[in-house]
DNA sequence: GCCAACGTTGGC
DNA sequence: GCCAACGTTGGC
């Protein structure tokens, strides 16, 4: 199983709005990146996410999962964007802020430090475990 | 609200 | 295929 993040402003699309949704889940359209959408390409039906907060809160509030496989964006009449289908799963018992991400040595070669536009980022096992550690969870 | 970083577009 | 112009993202 592979570890992601998923980043959303949450005046656009929030943790609340995602838990809503409940356990059907809810496509995670939007996307017009390329790398954002390959790394989407390259998720399973069970991989998991963080979903992180920008602008407003800047930090990871829960944990999602990938419940259905790449598939057009419906809010796109261009072929090239889709997009995967992401339910919450858990609430961080914590929320981990960038500013703590930031501060710990251990995440430094973090997407969400390097490559801070990624708006759907890979996440490594160590990296996923240390947040989780932050955040409450383990 | 500003602006730096960075991705995309389009002229050549 | 290069690169300047432009648009967008997102931290501050």
């Amino acid at each position: 199983m592979a570890y992601w993040l998923f980043k959303s402003e949450p005046f656009k699309w929030s943790w609340e709005m995602q838990k809503a949704k409940g356990a059907a889940g809810q496509e995670w359209d939007g996307v017009r990146n390329y790398q954002a959408r390959n790394n989407m390409r390259a998720m399973q039906v069970g991989d998991r996410g963080f979903f992180y907060h920008s602008n407003e809160g800047k930090e990871i509030v829960g944990i999602v999962e990938v419940c259905g496989l790449v598939h057009p964006d419906s809010t796109s009449a261009d072929p090239r964007w889709e997009c995967v289908d992401v339910r919450a799963v858990e609430d961080m018992p914590k929320p981990v802020s960038l500013e703590a991400v930031k501060a710990n040595p251990k995440l430094a070669e973090m997407a969400l430090v390097k490559s801070m536009r990624l708006s759907v980022q890979p996440v490594r096992d160590e990296e996923w475990d240390e947040v989780c550690r932050m955040g409450g969870l383990l």
